[in-house]
DNA sequence: TTTTATTAAATCCTATATGATCTAACTTAT
DNA sequence: ATAAGTTAGATCATATAGGATTTAATAAAA
């Protein structure tokens, strides 16, 4: 017998973590369960366990008898998210290298050629989601699931905001080209060239996200020169 | 007016971690929820939710409609969860040098000084407690608590081995004078050789780790070798 | 005016109960 | 011995209800 279909509180809990993700939801929010549950024609008690499981991932903000609401996150929070997730990349490429197949590359050279299409017409949306494929297609070439679900979650965690793509054009164009580099890299088992372009572009994509938050005016960049000041020099 | 006490969930939620952790509840075990309602006097609802937190820290699998059991980890997640704590280690130091000021430096070589003595009494366990309180204090200093909670995570879902220690006394010593070296780097503020030197403890954890795990014929080291091979380059 | 108490409303937490659904073990038939 | 069918045990989903806690508004005091 297989599983009929998703419970109740998977469903609801997709649901929210979508419209969390997508800005339906807005940060600060308040997500009231009795509302929920009459929302999606069912009890309290799954609502409540699909909450508690964004709690979990850092979604939703929970105070006991409080209640819960969309967790705000500030570019102190972004920085923080985004270093983590250069540091993890790195490792994860590094160790993908040997595990890399000839699907793998000649998948990988065609997302590229999908990103290259799609930049000439401006379709910066998506540009970020084949970006975020052809990530992710490298990491999950390595048997470590955990350090894959980090990855994967960060990067969700990030899309909260709109791409950095659709703020900085011209990034979009240095990515197609690294992407490049780091499937050559791939192809001659270069571990360490792989694992030097992988943490050079997201350098690069650190700067394009400062200016990214001073357009969007979310405040000064002094705090992530500075955090950045300090992870340069690696 | 102050939070009076603890939410059972929350209580039930720890007592199982606690369980969890230190081996009493063993990997495979089955988590029946009747069963744990009876004997933490309370209801099926916050042993529920209890047992859905401790899903998303990966301590137990919960198959729907199935239950739950003890997730059990072999030593090839442990050497992933392990990598991924020393890319996580070496960020948080290298980003916590510059917000280290002088208590904690007098607490670092307080607890350094408490470390010698337990060894000499061959107290391992404590050894172990203290070896973490010194790491976890430094990365504490900087102002990501998201780093922090990551790595304190791993660090806990690696506390349901006995520790490295226990196996490998000649280890003790060595981490002695590492941290020595550490708290050196950190004094004058050089990023650089604070890194470095997480970077090597880390590498000659690992290396004890293979030794433990052969000790402990929890199976062949080759996969480590492997993957440490891979890593041991950066 | 500012601070502290009080109070009321909204919401969460827990408890209990029932029926539906799923898994795994057991039984039966081929 | 294998395959199909049945059954028991556990979980999932739902519903209801009273107690507990927090928030926010209001009143009293400094």
């Amino acid at each position: 017998m297989k599983p009929k279909g998703k419970t109740k509180n998977l469903l609801v809990y997709e649901k929210l973590r979508q419209g969390i993700i997508k800005g339906t939801l807005k940060p600060g929010q308040k997500l009231v369960m009795a509302a929920l549950a009459k929302k999606y024609k069912t009890s309290e008690t799954p609502i409540r366990e699909a909450i508690r499981r964004l709690e979990s991932d850092g979604y939703v903000t929970f105070t006991p008898h409080a209640g819960a609401v969309v967790t705000e996150i500030n570019k102190q929070e972004l920085s923080e998210i985004y270093l983590i997730r250069i540091s993890l990349e790195a490792l994860a490429t590094r160790l993908a290298v040997p595990f890399i197949n000839q699907d793998d590359l000649i998948w990988l050279k065609k997302k590229n050629e999908e990103m290259k299409a799609v930049i000439e017409k401006d379709r910066y949306d998506q540009l970020a989601r084949l970006n975020k494929a052809f990530h992710l297609r490298i990491y999950k070439a390595a048997p470590f699931p955990r350090l894959y679900k980090m990855i994967s979650n960060l990067w969700e965690a990030f899309e909260r905001w709109p791409s950095v793509f659709t703020y900085i054009p011209e990034r979009a164009a240095d990515a197609i080209r690294e992407h490049e580099q780091i499937i050559e890299a791939l192809e001659s088992a270069d571990v360490d060239r792989a694992d030097d372009l992988m943490k050079e572009q997201k350098k690069k994509s650190l700067e394009a996200l400062q200016q990214y938050m001073v357009q969007r005016s979310t405040g000064s960049p002094e705090m992530l020169e500075e955090i950045w000041q300090k992870q340069a020099r690696n």
